[in-house]
DNA sequence: CCTATTGCAGATAAAATTTATCCATGATAA
DNA sequence: TTATCATGGATAAATTTTATCTGCAATAGG
């Protein structure tokens, strides 16, 4: 059972764009850059996470990545899955059909009970990704976060934040 | 997030030799017959079991694999943790120190809330893969399973297991 | 003792997945 | 018109997973 690195880069890129002031949107080369992540490698996650809705992307110069909603309303849990995919971790295989003796199908179409208690685990698993919101995240950082990296981190994002022309969605 | 196959399998055995009885084993081979699996590869899973103190190993003929504890007393997470390994899911590579502005260490002796809260969601996973023991699994079998498949697994077990000369662990 | 069966460790290899890079394209602010 | 930025696809490197084989140690049964 293994999370892919991408979760970890996008859970802080996300956390980072909700300092974001209004509708103004970072770059994903400064994302990358406060990170230290490889940039193209990197546009693939704001990519996926652009795909679920929990950002949004606007092109062209002073152009980048913000949130789509409001950061109460993002979970941890709807970052995981957008990048890891929805499929439960446990995958069953059905191999209790594979014996030697074949037996008629009928035979089970009641699910599996091993499967069923991994996916009560997984479950029990997202529900608690999902009590976790990304304002969470950034509320945590800011009163229990050392104040050096806090400021700095402040400091990143004022610095590489681009106001946008007109508003479509929540003006801050 | 994934789990390899290898779970399912090991599960499935484990279960299967919950039903062995006494002190007798069942050798691997016939393991791997019961769910169509490659022999060659599934011993190393049942290794990984014995390593966990899970199985039981008897070498030489008659011998074979059993529980090495009461089915009550092995937990799915047990398994799980012995096929995929006891770290976590999620690895924090503290990119968070990876910006361009270096900070001193010190600003970085708490741990980082998104970590916290990435493992406080597999504390809930671990948790709950704890509340099923492998005497559930075998009780859900035999109360709710087919009792077509039921009987076909009984017989097969009833086949293979091998009586072993002087008992050591737990006799029936 | 001898032999056949079985678990075990290690080397090896095939396959799949993850990680990473690059380039061409389209959008758009200046 | 130009420079900046997101997007998508192609591609490749690296790592992990899956799988097989071989030689070795243990042992029940003759």
């Amino acid at each position: 059972m293994k999370l892919g690195e991408g979760v970890e880069a996008a859970i802080h890129c996300a956390a980072t764009l909700a300092s974001v002031e209004g509708n103004s949107t970072m770059p994903g080369a400064a994302l990358a850059e406060a990170f230290g992540l490889s940039p193209s490698y990197l546009l693939k996650h704001l990519n996926m996470l652009s795909a679920a809705r929990i950002l949004e992307s606007v092109p062209g110069p002073a152009g980048g990545y913000r949130l789509a909603r409001a950061a109460e309303r993002i979970t941890l849990l709807d970052i995981v899955l957008a990048i890891e995919g929805r499929e439960p971790a446990f995958r069953c295989g059905e191999i209790r059909r594979n014996g030697p003796v074949k037996i008629d199908a009928s035979a089970y179409v009641k699910p599996c009970g091993i499967n069923a208690a991994m996916l009560k685990a997984e479950r029990a698993y997202r529900a608690a990704l999902a009590e976790t919101t990304l304002s969470d995240i950034v509320a945590d950082y800011a009163e229990e976060g050392d104040p050096r990296s806090f400021a700095a981190s402040c400091a990143f994002v004022a610095r590489h934040q681009r106001p946008q022309k007109s508003s479509s969605t929540k003006p801050a």
